[in-house]
DNA sequence: AATAAAATTGTAATCATTACAAATTTATAA
DNA sequence: TTATAAATTTGTAATGATTACAATTTTATT
């Protein structure tokens, strides 16, 4: 559990002012790193601030990710998710029960990446998927099911062998 | 311009039927390697194929996705993206004008993810925003704007330098 | 040719997100 | 303090991408 304090100083440090659901949203994510979307946010507050609005949720968290106080993550097609860690990090998905975890990876720098000469960037995303632990034994199984398909597999070097 | 036997080749691969509808669809990607979405799939097929159905559209590019035969970006937070490039690749998309690029990038094995012990990682994705090389100069002047979010920004090892 | 299976189509829902205007709160100036 | 302006929050109504579903058409099988 965060103090205000610990949740304010976050705020200000990135040009934020603060306010009663500003802090309230930004503490639930500090305390909740399981990268929540706007609905667990609301849900999780809504008990505490009987008044709060979802638009207010959608508002502060967006602004949040544009001042760069948490990140936006893209990882679910169907929902944004947010994380209020900013340390360089990587995300997993799991593509049977959906859960995502957070990856540690090395510098991006070791990508090196090349051509972007032309281009300016300012942030990046890691984003992998496949099963979790608890999920593991039903992609073995698929995976089987699947084995035909290796050669095709083989031939793609996106798709990382398990 | 593929011809249409290395088109009906990529669908075989993955373990796709051909079909009328699919080899115009797997073709389109193979021609516009610009990571159209399923709308422009869509104008872009509707001249030569008037009885296409947008829900044939969005089926067949999940259904390649599905298969590895396509690529699918979430990069954009509105529609998904299709990308018929399927060899190791990043993206990057600019914060100003909304278009996505492909940028190169060494192998992700560089990055050498720990604690994937519990994971099996089938697929990955890497994601970069900024500024494309037409809207640098407005990302400059912005860059001004937010020089005084310098030392928050320098703090927040997830934000990349330009 | 008859039947079953697969693929396509069009329409109607779903549902996350955004637009917008009203209401409330907070900051500023007189 | 009080009046006024600015910022924030709220609720409702739109938007718009995606999916569900049932009907139709096409393709494969007997």
């Amino acid at each position: 559990m965060k103090t205000q304090s610990e949740v304010v100083k976050r705020l200000e440090q990135f040009g934020v002012k603060p306010s009663l659901q500003r802090i309230a949203i930004m503490g639930y994510l500090m305390d909740n790193f399981v990268h929540p979307t706007v609905d667990t946010v609301f849900s999780g507050l809504s008990a505490s601030i009987p008044t709060l609005s979802k638009t207010t949720v959608y508002n502060t968290l967006k602004l949040l990710a544009r001042q760069g106080a948490v990140l936006e993550l893209n990882i679910d097609d169907k929902n944004l998710r947010y994380d209020a860690n900013i340390f360089r990090h990587a995300h997993f998905r799991c593509k049977q029960c959906g859960s995502v975890h957070d990856v540690p990876v090395g510098s991006f720098e070791a990508l090196n990446v090349k051509s972007a000469g032309e281009l300016v960037i300012t942030e990046s995303q890691l984003y992998y998927k496949g099963y979790c632990g608890r999920c593991k034994a039903e992609a073995n199984k698929k995976a089987a099911e699947e084995a035909e398909e290796e050669e095709a597999a083989n031939a793609d070097p996106c798709r990382l062998q398990p």
